[in-house]
DNA sequence: GACAATCAATTGGTCAGACCAAAATACCGC
DNA sequence: GCGGTATTTTGGTCTGACCAATTGATTGTC
């Protein structure tokens, strides 16, 4: 634990013990070099991490002011020793948000090409035994079902959605039967796709997404 | 813009530029410092900044290391899009989709609190002239609103959207009358909001953005 | 020549103090 | 009171120093 690391602990300890309030200027950073017994330099380094996790907003010759409300903060303040990187509940929102919306307007504007394509895909599948071979499949499936989509914003935003979930789809994958139950979704959405039908598309992607989700959260 | 921002930017556009690779060990800070022509303390900031967004992991005596993919930062998303412009039709469709999802998890999870701060931003845009302060002001508000639902990974991914629909939504809110329909549209937002109603919320939301769209397709 | 111990160079960690610019506050003349 | 200026406060940045951990080279031994 290096000394700006303690300092903002220090200060969440602060905002958490309700000291500090919303919209409420913290103390100088001089002041809390002062009282925290460390350099300012120190104490700059951790407001910085305060700024990047958007708990606070600086202003020159004004002071840094504490936004967001309590509820935002004190998830910070829970994960702020394990991840630094995002929630998991959050990428996991993000993520079936984009894929619904994807699937969805994948079934608009879906060709025979695109149709022969995810058969393929699909059929392929259904052979692999290794996980993690199974996993890149996967991968292939839903950056396909982009593709289809012709929106190639929404497919590089999943692609890094999918790239940061990437342990934690390795682990869902390895469950025992999590294959067959992931088929069996992909066949599902595939049928929906092949019809043109974008609502049917969009749920039956929601359905296979939601089960991953209660499955982490039932854990 | 800060130094220490810009650092934080160089060093970004060393990793999106792959001059650097995950596990590859970055220059040192001085040499770092001595590259971009600022003092060690304003790398070690930006270095702060990279290390809290989760990004770099640092080893005493030895160095810091890229880990994880960067693409899941949001600033380096942005370039990595500058570079292969997107169309304004796929941005769209994905900022209204985030947008949605967004503001319908706000309804569940917003507090007093924040439909004070809300509410004080709507009386607040209503008197601003100005059309770059008001896109501000819009910024502010949406990004609120991103903010009440907690989820900071899709606060991340809309801040990206939003930077690079910059231009145009520039663009439009310069056109007569936009303002008064724009804070219409966001009262309307608010009251769902405040009612916590998500469905409600979400379709104050997209009838907005939808209205948006439309007039773009109109022209 | 291979290997282990030792020493030097590199690198991050931290601090003190200085100066600037922006903002806030105090002050003063009216 | 009021408005404008001067002072103080506060963040922004830099320099240079020293410590501690790590790495890499050097040396000595078998």
């Amino acid at each position: 634990m290096t000394v700006p690391d303690s300092v903002f602990e220090s200060l969440c300890d602060l905002i958490a013990a309700g000291s500090l309030l919303t919209g409420q200027r913290l103390p100088p950073e001089r002041k809390l070099a002062l009282m925290l017994g460390v350099s300012r330099a120190s104490v700059r380094e951790a407001l910085r991490t305060l700024d990047s996790l958007g708990l606070i907003e600086t202003r020159s010759g004004s002071g840094s002011y504490l936004i967001g409300n309590a509820a935002s903060f004190s998830k910070y303040f829970v994960r702020r020793q394990t991840a630094r990187s995002f929630e998991l509940r959050d990428m996991l929102e993000a993520r079936i948000c984009l894929e619904c919306e994807v699937v969805s307007l994948a079934a608009r504007r879906i060709t025979d090409e695109g149709k022969e394509a995810l058969k393929a895909l699909i059929d392929h599948m259904e052979k692999l035994e290794d996980s993690e071979t199974f996993l890149n499949a996967d991968f292939a499936f839903h950056e396909l079902i982009a593709r289809i989509s012709t929106n190639f914003f929404l497919l590089e935003m999943l692609k890094s959605v999918r790239e940061l979930m990437l342990e934690f789809n390795m682990e869902v994958i390895k469950r025992p039967g999590q294959r067959l139950v992931a088929l069996e979704f992909h066949r599902g959405i595939y049928h929906a796709l092949a019809e043109g039908d974008p609502d049917k598309s969009r749920l039956a992607m929601l359905r296979h997404l939601e089960s991953i989700r209660e499955d982490e959260t039932a854990r």
